[in-house]
DNA sequence: ATGGTTGAGCGTCAA
């Protein structure tokens, strides 16, 4: 007898401003899981009753003022994972880590934001693509120390779209910020320390995909210039039952210019 | 090459 976990990740750019969002997402998603990336909401702000109304009432979170955050709301009961270190000497809301107890062995979770790494793409002339690329480096040495890792799931905005197709033009964006060789090459090795490509296990690599589409494009749809900024990665012994992307969250009145990504697990 | 839009929170900075 299998049981199915569906866990969602959404880049939510603000959970207050858009916390009536969380009931769509059930709606259209029913997940038992929803992990969110850009919270910007310290923790004594964190609206946990919220959050419960709509049927989470398991919830871990790690916010700041204006910036960052991350969250994991749960159907299930939840143990934090005291492992997860403080990243580049900064406190700064990247990453939370969770137990899921399911009704077999748990699960478990890891929720990323990876520092978006501003405009220039050269850590000589930006601090901000030197904290990324070290941000990457560092999680890579944390879980390559990790011998034996099972039954593990990483999801978030990792901000980097790592394959040619990731992108809508993989030729103009190789000098933009998300898609240059040293970042895909870096996110490549961390996902080599432990883990597969759970979304590309469903879409071939020669196919266009995207979770995310620029505010600044007047018309996403027509001009279809997306990026695959948000990923679902599972250690290898996890059956993938199978994986949806919310393509139409991103016309909902008010929305992140993310889209929810989720992924089915045999637990 | 530039500019385009949004959120937090009231300056701009970050994305």
């Amino acid at each position: 007898m299998t049981q199915t976990l569906r866990i969602a990740t959404w880049n939510i750019n603000s959970l207050r401003l858009r916390i009536n969002l969380i009931g769509k997402i059930v709606d259209a998603l029913n997940p038992d899981i929803i992990c969110l990336q850009e919270t910007k909401v310290p923790d004594e702000l964190f609206p946990a009753e919220a959050v419960a109304a709509f049927g989470y009432p398991h919830m871990l979170y790690k916010g700041m003022k204006g910036y960052n955050g991350v969250a994991i709301l749960s159907r299930l009961p939840l143990v934090a994972h005291d492992l997860a270190p403080i990243w580049c000497a900064k406190t700064d809301c990247r990453h939370i880590a969770a137990l899921v107890q399911t009704p077999g062995l748990p699960i478990e979770l890891n929720n990323f934001y990876i520092p978006a790494g501003g405009d220039v793409a050269d850590r000589t002339v930006n601090d901000k693509f030197g904290h990324k690329l070290d941000f990457v480096t560092e999680t890579t040495q944390w879980f390559a120390a990790r011998t034996k890792l099972e039954r593990t799931v990483l999801v978030g905005d990792l901000n980097i779209a790592p394959l040619e197709h990731d992108v809508w033009s993989h030729k103009q964006l190789l000098d933009v910020v998300s898609h240059t060789p040293v970042e895909t090459a870096a996110l490549t090795a961390l996902q080599q320390t432990c883990f597969v490509d759970a979304i590309r296990h469903f879409v071939p690599e020669d196919q266009k995909l995207y979770t995310w589409w620029s505010y600044r494009n007047r018309d996403w749809r027509a001009s279809n210039r997306g990026r695959r900024l948000d990923h679902i990665w599972t250690t290898p012994d996890l059956a993938l039952k199978g994986y949806e992307i919310l393509q139409d969250a991103r016309d909902w009145v008010q929305t992140s210019d993310h889209v929810p990504v989720c992924l089915d697990i045999e637990i």
